[in-house]
DNA sequence: CATGAATGAGGATTCATTCAT
DNA sequence: GATGAATGAATCCTCATTCAT
């Protein structure tokens, strides 16, 4: 009666979805919201009706795009600060791997760089709800992790929030000058760019000599 | 027909031109490259003809609008390293003055923000010109700033070249995290972020007495 | 490969065949043309690749399902108006077995639906054909008693064929309060209005007493 | 400063609406929901997108015209059922101006027919509201009048809410089969076909002679 | 025979831009 | 100089239909 099996049709359902999920993010990275369903299409190797067989509209493929990269950043994030660690050590591991997802599957980034760089305010059905789960399971355990690292005296004392804030941005901005395509710049050919950025955000542009020196902003014009 | 004299019509001119390129700034914060002509119009005031009246087109527009905020930026930068100072105390001050000028001219972050973090590639008809403007005036100097640090042992050995991108990566991931609307994380009501965005570029999260444990990036995973 | 014989297959066939048709008329009733063949075969429990198994296209379907309900509808017509009998008599009977035809298979509405009300002009390709056919042996029937009862004196004096006209305008227009879904007005519990509709096409709204008043339309503005 | 005042803007806005409306109803009367935007485009002299510059959409363009056919029907049933007067000359007169309506102003006929013969439910937003309103105010005083004559003995005795439905369906129904397009039936020359319709809601069918003779109803099969 | 994945023609809609006033 | 009505190219999206299995 069934032709092709219930299995088979959901095999190619779940591999359709994954590969135009894929392709999505990267034309989405590449265009914005001014990304076409043809782009993702063409690059899919699809027809465009195909694209709206297994998504209703532009919004919704963006919608559970994201919702896949929250799925998946979390599990990134769970693990990466086990109580009894290091603050330190933890943030660094967890910047490591924060860039590493980014670059083998965009859609993660994306979801990052919605959150943290909202150049178009998508108008998300879902984004109550994104947000509260961004900002309590991918935000708030960095936040935490810098005011124990604080506390326990391992990171500078500063306002934890602000020093998130500026973590995640500095990741997210770094990830763009690399990973977004029409850059100016040239595309890297490695990706020892990642080490550099962790390490400035663990001991900062300086030398070991310098430390001593003078404070930090005492330069500033007022 | 026309009572005004000549110098009254410069004047509206004038006024109009700056009212609209500022406006325009505001919206493409908003909603970049989906920035509709409509909405600058009625946030400025106007009607949507007399947006047309004074520039050709959407490109135009964002064209000039990037040129200006190049013309502002190379002043910030032409000034901002002296061949004779320290390039650590330059590189401090300069990125205090960046993120300030960001804050007040917001055009001028648009410029940053199309270079660094290309979302949407703009077909703009002088794009060359500007990219190299942008690249001689604006990028290099700071690479060479860098190259001068690392090479009198004021700054961290390293890569120059990723080192300028990491620093313009930081500095506009972080404002993005403030000066865009949208943003999932509440309104700042004040400006210590820049204090402590620069200060983490100098010294990085650790404390001092960090400084001689292990070596960065020692507890990646491979 | 096929364990099935001829006649277990002719025997599948015709019931699907049926079983599409019925649907289908039901879907048409609730959403016109715009009933989608996805629809049909939903409702039917049938994939949408078995429609196309026996019906080439939509309009297919559409003419077929219009010619079933003609053939019904000719098989009513034809026994309705016997020579010899009193025209008013015929007229109530057919207008009664007509009714009742149509609420039991609905496809026999859909027919008179579409040529006494087409809202939507199906583009059929034995359309001329059809459309004689039925003005031939639905319509033409009824004028011609009508006709008959005028002459005779049983019928009020008038035009037969816009007599005709109202008679099914009538006739139609009611049922279609009735057999429609989305209507205004909740399902009716019965089939009364079946009868009373009837009686008012023989005896008008007004009691007997009114009768010998004044004259019909005497109160019209001009 | 104004180019065009205010007032002229208004004034041409209020003539495209009009003619956008009017121009509506007489495609959507031919077409139904398949009514294409460019059609009403065309027809009316315009560009498709001088429609969308003055309606937000397909639905909204139908939503509001729907709201105005309701506003002139109101007017055209409040005044048509004075308390004192007889109520079979009261609907006499009512359904002559209806239908005198419905051919000056297709606009008001898509509402009825939308109500008492919905071939297409549309998606309206306001439909709620708007169905309320029609029951009570454009409905009801026709059922009220109906049950006021059947008291008084001036109509038949027989439910008043079933007369009303089929004396609106009588109406809407008949004038289906003159007012639409792609009738199977010649246009018609004039409109005697009123007066008829009108004729026979009042008296019926038969002659008078016809009166003392069987009952309504005495010829059917069960 | 039976099915649902795949497709693209066609219609809906957006929005930069033109232009008469 | 100033404006908003008017427009159509470009994109989104629907849905009848094809086809491999």
């Amino acid at each position: 009666m069934t032709p092709r099996t219930k299995e088979q049709n959901e095999e190619i359902r779940k591999r359709r979805i994954y590969q135009i999920r894929h392709t999505a993010a990267e034309v989405y990275l590449e265009k914005g919201m001014r990304m076409e369903m043809g782009d993702v299409a063409k690059k899919a190797g699809l027809g465009r009706g195909t694209i709206y067989h297994y998504y209703n509209n532009k919004l919704t493929l963006l919608e559970e795009l994201l919702d896949d990269a929250y799925t998946e950043a979390c599990s990134i994030t769970q693990t990466a600060f086990p109580p009894a660690e290091d603050p330190l050590i933890c943030l660094e591991r967890y910047a490591k791997r924060l860039l590493t997802a980014w670059l083998e599957k965009p859609f993660i980034f994306v979801l990052y760089q919605h959150f943290f760089q909202p150049v178009e305010p998508l108008p998300l059905r879902n984004r109550e709800q994104l947000l509260h789960n961004v900002h309590h399971h991918l935000y708030s355990p960095v936040v935490r992790t810098i005011e124990t690292g604080i506390r326990t005296g391992r990171l500078a004392s500063a306002d934890a929030e602000r020093s998130a804030r500026i973590f995640f941005g500095s990741l997210v901005g770094t990830a763009s000058c690399y990973l977004l395509k029409n850059s100016m710049l040239e595309a890297p050919s490695d990706s020892r760019w990642m080490d550099d950025l962790v390490c400035l955000l663990h001991k900062g542009l300086r030398t070991k000599s310098e430390e001593k020196g003078v404070a930090c902003g005492d330069y500033f014009e007022k």
